[in-house]
DNA sequence: TGGATAATGCTGAGGAGTTTACTAAGTCGG
DNA sequence: CCGACTTAGTAAACTCCTCAGCATTATCCA
């Protein structure tokens, strides 16, 4: 416990910032609302916030029609604007890259297929394009951006390269911290796709209330990402929640129970033919019931295993196949009754396949905040690394 | 993030735990020496280590014979016998209750056994009576004790109870919580035993070092303890690390292969069969060899799911059956290089069968800690639930 | 005995937040 | 239209904390 002595200085830098996270995410608020969300008197609040307007991370709004007796009150809004964050997703068949304000209001997303089998080098060059369109519609240079965060499948290790297997051809040969890093001057992350679903899900989506989520990412690709006391935990090597690793847990090959299934049409694509099985078995087929439950039989091995070595509050059952969730969720549920001590809650995502980029916004947010902490907060900039 | 504002006063109450901190587990310490390491001024340091001393948490040491040049200074000491708080492991065999002052050094231990078929009622009796007996020893009062933590079998909700299966008969049934609460007005704690093994692990044991820790409790009962980011992991409902509850996992059945071992004398008792086998397979016997074989294949593929998972650091081998590691640990290592994607260290565990009273005692001390950064530090009293 | 060294003790300066009182700017009711 | 009431903004007095600097004190060594 390594607490260090405060002086008068730090204790203003604190109370600047507790006035900063009362006035983000609020409505423009006035200096008693402030006082009260920051447990700070009224003067003290009047000179913090007028510091902050003349640093530019605040903006004053003159009283308009007052609503209530008194006199009007002057509302400061916090300034969104100042800084921007980028998250972007490097899937097999997309890269999706979404831009956001400080607030997290997203003001830019744009998405743009890329060839399955792209090398990184193009991958990477594809990137690059889809960034510069989306600072470009934003009207922004990277200089602007105050963080960038990258998702990619496989587990990423602290340096952010993909060691181990991962679906995009010769990714781990790929440097992408090092590529975006020449091109942006802000912190750069890389991080493995289901740590941020999870991580969206969180901010965003469909387990905002708890504090230990299991994300599944259910598709042609199977994983996990791991939230616990509302932190994602990504382990020592970058590498937690691989269960699918373990041969005893089928992820690898649980899918090919629904793409063998009797009756796909010869015509269905990889994806089309899951799909198709679904449709089936909600219409009543008996094989492709019977194919569904066999999947979520080897789906529910891993999901097993996560639940018992972490005891979550919730799983949240994402990816691909979660559009279909209607059909797995109740066999998913039976299964993992069987398998497990204390059944968490099971909640299909909402966010659909923005997650991911989602998720990297978040940890972009992240990032700048614990700057701010670190290092206070003097006028609004990009931080360098 | 409620980072709520901050005043003078606060600030002061800070700096002074952070002199505690600076104060505590250090030699007695000259004002110059705190200054230094709490990062403050030396005359702000003055004061409030005074304060402390009027208050009692510290006391002076007049200068004796100075080892060097220049006016002796007066030295500062943590009053670490200020209070006192007490860890107890209800084992299915033994009691074991340590009691430590607030530095973490142990100033009473005693062990009795129990009966292992003894009703909770018979077992909670003992244990009041090992604690009146420890207490006694040390001449103090449950109401010097500031907080008392109890380390059982099996998975414990956030209210203190098992309500699953445990090796202790009718444990279920038990409520240690009320129990102890009638006995003590301090905060009372329950938890898992294995858990209790791992925190014991990172403080005074062989993972010092580490962040991301799995304790591997291997015995006649096979069970695990997470660390993750320095911190113990309950998960949301107590239940964090049961994996052995999973049937493809056979850690119920594994510590089997060394009881069915042929060549076993007839007059083993259960732990002596297993210590007998490991001593055979050290020896060479063939059988001996394949039984703890059959044991480690079991044992890593539960292992292999939790480091899948968590992606940890170590692997901390501890339990009945670390005293044999020797003989478990290659195979281990083999098994889960099979498995895994990355290998974590695999480190012995070196403080025995008093790893579980020992994490019970640091749960207190941390118990104390967080009472003393949300309430300030006002004269050292026990507190109160 | 005198000089060097290092700790102690004291005082004043400066900064930050709080309290209190007062002024300004609205609404509401007669 | 005017006065009572309510709420916001502003300024001054006050408290509390830390820090810097200087004088004082205690010990060792030559």
């Amino acid at each position: 416990m390594a607490t260090t002595g405060t002086d008068l200085s730090r204790m203003r830098e604190m109370n600047q910032l507790s006035i900063v996270w009362a006035l983000r995410g609020n409505p423009p608020s006035t200096v008693t609302e402030l006082a009260a969300r920051a447990g700070l008197s009224r003067p003290a609040v009047d000179v913090l916030v007028q510091a902050l307007v003349t640093d530019g991370w605040a903006e004053v709004e003159e009283p308009g029609a007052s609503s209530s007796v008194g006199r009007p009150a002057r509302r400061y809004r916090f300034r969104a604007d100042a800084g921007h964050v980028l998250g972007i997703d490097v899937g097999v068949h997309k890269i999706l890259a979404v831009l956001s304000d400080l607030e997290g209001n997203l003001v830019g997303t744009l998405r743009r297929p890329v060839d399955p089998d792209a090398p990184p080098g193009a991958r990477l060059s594809e990137v690059d394009r889809v960034v510069d369109d989306v600072l470009g519609a934003a009207g922004m240079v990277p200089a602007d951006v105050w963080a960038v965060t990258l998702g990619v499948t496989g587990p990423v290790d602290a340096a952010g390269r993909t060691s181990f297997s991962t679906p995009l051809p010769g990714w781990t040969a790929a440097d992408p911290v090092a590529h975006l890093a020449a091109r942006f001057p802000c912190p750069v992350r890389v991080e493995n796709d289901c740590k941020l679903s999870a991580v969206a899900e969180r901010w965003n989506g469909v387990a905002q209330d708890a504090d230990d989520i299991v994300f599944l990412l259910a598709g042609l690709r199977t994983g996990a990402g791991l939230i616990l006391d509302g932190t994602l935990r990504r382990g020592h090597g970058g590498a937690a929640g691989e269960i699918g690793a373990l041969k005893a847990v089928r992820w690898l090959t649980a899918p090919d129970h629904l793409q063998s299934c009797p009756g796909i049409p010869a015509t269905a694509a990889p994806g089309e033919a899951a799909a198709w099985v679904f449709q089936a078995a909600r219409d009543g087929d008996r094989e492709a019931v019977k194919a569904v439950r066999r999947y979520t039989r080897d789906l529910a091995v891993g999901v097993a295993a996560l639940v018992l070595t972490l005891d979550p509050q919730v799983v949240v059952y994402g990816g691909g196949f979660s559009r279909s969730a209607d059909v797995v969720l109740e066999p998913l549920r039976r299964e993992l009754t069987k398998h497990c001590l204390r059944l968490p809650e099971l909640r299909v995502s909402t966010l659909g396949d923005e997650s991911v980029a989602l998720g990297a916004v978040r940890l972009g947010l992240d990032e700048v905040d614990s700057r701010l902490l670190s290092d206070g907060l003097s006028a609004p900039t990009a931080p360098h690394r």
